[in-house]
DNA sequence: GTCCAGGTGAGTG
DNA sequence: CACTCACATGGA
C-alpha cells in the first residue's frame, strides 16, 4: 500500500461490502478490500494501531487511520466523492436518532455504512439484473458482464499479486453489440431485453445518464422508469446510489417487512426526510444482519 | 431435488 | 385503482 490517510467519519469496509449497494467489491485478502469505478481501482485496509503509536493501540475497528494502493491525488479526485467522504455520517445519525426504537438500532448496527456514489449505467445496469436475484447471485451476473464487454485493468502494478484479472465495468458504447444470448450467457435471465431497452435509449441520446443530473428527484425517479424493467424500487436505488439523492428510500422485500412488521405497517421513511435513503440503507442491513 | 432471491409488466376484475 | 401471475437462473 501506497499511501496512508486518515478518516474520521464513520467508515467500515465489511459492512460496505456487504451492504446491498455494490456488487463488485471484494475482500481479496483478510481486511483489503478492493473497489472499482470506472477504470479506477483501489485497494483499501485499516490499519492496526492509531496514528499516534502511543503504547495505547487502539482496536482495528476504531483505528482512524487506512491504507490505500492509490496515491493522494486519485483519492481525493475520484474516491472521496466515491465514498461520499463530504458528508458526515456520524452526525446525520445522532440527527436522525430517537424517531423509533428500531431505527436507533439498525443505526447502531450498521454504524460504518455509507452511502456510494456509484457510476450511472453501471447502477442501472446492475439494478435491473437485480430484480428476484440474491445478492450473491446479483455479484455473479455482474461480474459476467464486465468480463465479457468491459476493460482489462491492471491497478498499480501491485494488483496482479493480490488479486486474478480485473475489468471495468463495460461502458454503453461497449455493449452496444450485446445480442440476447450474450447477455443470457452472463445470466440474465429474462432481464436481458431491459437491459438492450436500457443500451438502445442510451445510445439513442434518448436517454442522457448525464444530462438528467440536473433534474429534480421526482424527474429523475421518472425518467429512469421509462426504461423497460425499471418500476420504483430499481429506480429509486439509482437514484439514491449513483446520482446521491439522499431522500429517495427504495422499497424491496426487506424493507417492506421491516414496515410492516416493525413500523405498524407505516411508512417511516418520510420522516427522515433528505436522510430517508441513509436511513433506508442502516434498516435493510439491520434487517439482514441482525 | 426444492426453495427463494434488493421486482416488473401484463392481464384481469 | 388493487390484485394476480409468469418470468430465467443461480446459490443455499
Amino acid at each position: 500500500m501506497g499511501t496512508s490517510i486518515i478518516i474520521e467519519d464513520d467508515f467500515d469496509l465489511k459492512k460496505i461490502q456487504i451492504s446491498g449497494q455494490c456488487f463488485r467489491v471484494k475482500e481479496c485478502e483478510p481486511n483489503v478490500f478492493r473497489f472499482i469505478t470506472g477504470e479506477n481501482v483501489v485497494y483499501i485496509r485499516r490499519a492496526k494501531e492509531s496514528a499516534e503509536g502511543d503504547g495505547s493501540a487502539s482496536a482495528d475497528e476504531t483505528s482512524k487511520r487506512f491504507e490505500i494502493s492509490c496515491s493522494e491525488d486519485i483519492w481525493k479526485k475520484v474516491w472521496e466523492p466515491y465514498f461520499d467522504m463530504g458528508r458526515n455520517y456520524a452526525d446525520i445519525c445522532r440527527r436522525e436518532c430517537g424517531k423509533h426504537d428500531f431505527t436507533d438500532r439498525a443505526i447502531e448496527c450498521g454504524r460504518g455504512l455509507r452511502i456510494l456514489k456509484q457510476d450511472k449505467w453501471e447502477m442501472l445496469i446492475s439494478f435491473i439484473i437485480s430484480q428476484r436475484k440474491s445478492i450473491p447471485a446479483i455479484s455473479s451476473a455482474v461480474e459476467a458482464v464486465s468480463r465479457k464487454f468491459g476493460t482489462r485493468l491492471y491497478a498499480d502494478g501491485f494488483t496482479k499479486d493480490l488479486d486474478e484479472e480485473l475489468y471495468a465495468f463495460p461502458t454503453a458504447e461497449q455493449m452496444a453489440s450485446a445480442t440476447l444470448d450474450d447477455l443470457k450467457e452472463c445470466g440474465l435471465g429474462y432481464r436481458a431485453p431491459y437491459v438492450l431497452d436500457a443500451i438502445r435509449k442510451v445510445l439513442g441520446g434518448e436517454l442522457d445518464l448525464d444530462g438528467i443530473e440536473a433534474l429534480d428527484d421526482e424527474a429523475l425517479f421518472e425518467k429512469l422508469m421509462e426504461v423497460h424493467g425499471v418500476g420504483m424500487k430499481v429506480s429509486n436505488c439509482v437514484c439514491l446510489f449513483a446520482y446521491a439523492r439522499m431522500g429517495r428510500a427504495p422499497v424491496d422485500v426487506w424493507i417492506a417487512r421491516a414496515i410492516d412488521d416493525e413500523f405498524g405497517g407505516v411508512n417511516p421513511f418520510p420522516e427522515y426526510g433528505g436522510n430517508a435513503g441513509i436511513i433506508q440503507q442502516y434498516i435493510f442491513y439491520y434487517m439482514k444482519n441482525r
